[in-house]
DNA sequence: CTGTTAGCGCATTCAT
DNA sequence: ATGAATGCGCTAACAG
């Protein structure tokens, strides 16, 4: 059933499709993309001329044609964290089933870099782009105003979207970590995070938080982005509680952070939670309500991929092209999903 | 400094430019992509120009005309597992470095799956194509062979690559796994896994090295591939221990795993290393050296990602076009780095 | 160092 | 339901 597929050399062209299925180049294409148009029979000619000679489409060309690639850019500041390859999973099996490619950028947290991948991928003519976050270059944001696709912006919310954004306050997601610690009974709870300026801003809400309570400001240790966050549990911890002896509880900046302080407690002999309350943020620690020791900040990365593929779908299908204000952003903050309270006796 | 670009309506094509910058398309052409052809006083006359109206390429026209794309397709089984993740970032980044795209598939695991995403990928007619392990279909390799493009086969060895492979054998991987718990006394070693096919491996490879050392049969809990792995750790070692009660030693077929059973393991009161050797398998775990109770069978999944860019890259870079063999495959195995191996006194 | 000619492979528009 | 003509935006191959 194999075969060499072109008998001269090059690979067969969709002119040579039509020749071999006796009809026009266009005819052939309809059969292709658009059988509604075209007779049964002749779409079934068009198919096996296809099988035989082994044809694939050059997207190139038809892109050039009609101005429409089904490609997708995102840009993401990493693919290490369990949030993002959640989130990126979901955003890319959902943007394949209604025939959208994804072309990756990894921006590792830069603005500039972000900047640097999107000028250089704006040029395979996408017909959307997937953001992470509000904090653009300004170039960044001209090239995407000439560009004149959809975008979606993922992870934050924003009142002033450059499109779409679909996110949730991180500042809210802090403040949420400190009223959680601070209702479990901690009175000394303390900032364990990435120097990311998501990490950042969920700490300026937990810190806000604990000074509504009128609670001593929380210790804050940080440290650089970096990938096996789990690995910095040990680090992370000594570092905190040489610095703050009576830390009863600490906010971790990813789960895998968390994961890796419950280890190294563990290992100094500090009982969690009741020496110790650990609360993660992410999806992961919970996921299967494995470590009920473990609180967790529950996001769900995946849910932001869907929902942003869903949106750059709508925007980019046209159809009624919805503005921006109609569809608006929604706020998906799980932030209040926190569980497996227990009231320590510090 | 910003402007509106195009005076007109749509966006400035390299006629427009040209036209700005009083000289020959093909001229402007060169100017941007090959400098040293061009006089420097050109070059700044189109840059300028350029920069002026706002020009982006369209690499979909160059790539038609060049057949040269600048891009690369990649599929994995997964973007949230560590190895898979830290591979994709050095492969992305190390292709980047060379102005070369990557767009992904993910395949879940299924080589149906990546015969789908291969099949229309091919179409925006990469320059090269990365590949997870070995297992594909038959018209994937139909395709593959007709797209007579450069292939890269990560993560596993085998001495028939499609094109070049680079990897290690998991069945030694599994027997070097073996062998360590079984050197640090271990006498029930048993296997706690997925069921994607390279754990299946490496399980087959600790089978027959227990037999090898005839010691009895291990136990084997094979769960469904799924994201949060660490989420499997204490399901995975409750089964394990219904159902193999004297079990001393667990073989994880992740990191992520070995860190949801050692948490497991301390709310059961089962000591690690001493009533339960833990040994993972991965990058993770031992990345800071943070938990020194496990061991791990350390893969540099970002090692790999590396090596398959540069593969890759020199194989499209074309220059002498060198045959596969020229290249042939390098077997990145670093089964054997075993450490914090600790005699238990089970 | 620069320009001319031609065509990459396909889809759009308008016919039929 | 099918076809003919035209052009998408760019670069290769040659010329000068």
């Amino acid at each position: 059933m194999a075969n060499r597929s072109s008998r001269g050399s090059s690979a067969p062209t969709l002119k040579d499709l039509a020749r071999l299925a006796g009809v026009s180049p266009i005819t052939a294409s309809r059969a292709l993309h658009r059988p509604e148009l075209v007779a049964e029979a002749t779409r079934l000619r068009v198919a096996q001329a296809a099988e035989q000679s082994g044809y694939v489409p050059n997207s190139l060309a038809g892109g050039l044609a009609s101005r429409q690639t089904r490609l997708v850019v995102a840009i993401v500041p990493s693919v290490g964290h369990s949030l993002f390859s959640d989130m990126l999973d979901a955003l890319i099996t959902a943007l394949a089933a209604q025939r959208y490619e994804t072309t990756l950028g990894i921006s590792h947290y830069d603005p500039q870099h972000e900047e640097r991948w999107l000028a250089v991928m704006l040029s395979r003519r996408p017909d959307g782009v997937v953001l992470t976050g509000t904090e653009h270059t300004a170039r960044t944001r001209r090239l995407l105003l000439n560009a004149d696709i959809p975008i979606v912006e993922l992870w934050d919310y924003t009142p002033h979207p450059l499109d779409v954004a679909i996110g949730f306050s991180q500042e809210d997601a802090g403040r949420a970590a400190f009223r959680h610690l601070w209702a479990c009974g901690y009175r000394r709870p303390a900032i364990l995070r990435s120097d990311d300026s998501r990490a950042q801003r969920r700490a300026q809400g937990f810190l806000r938080a604990a000074a509504e309570a009128d609670a001593p400001e929380p210790a804050q240790v940080v440290f650089p982005e970096s990938s096996p966050q789990a690995g910095r549990g040990r680090d992370a911890l000594d570092a905190l509680l040489a610095r703050a002896r009576d830390a009863d509880a600490v906010f971790c900046s990813s789960d895998a952070l968390a994961q890796g302080v419950l280890a190294h407690a563990h290992a100094l002999g500090l009982s969690v939670p009741r020496r110790l309350g650990v609360l993660g943020f992410g999806d992961q620690v919970l996921a299967a309500d494995s470590i009920p020791a473990l609180s967790t900040v529950r996001v769900d990365g995946a849910h932001i991929g869907r929902l942003g593929a869903e949106a750059l779908i709508a925007r980019m299908s046209g159809g009624a092209v919805i503005p921006a204000q109609d569809i608006g952003f929604k706020v998906v903050a799980r932030a209040s999903t926190l569980r497996d309270a227990r009231p320590p006796s510090a």
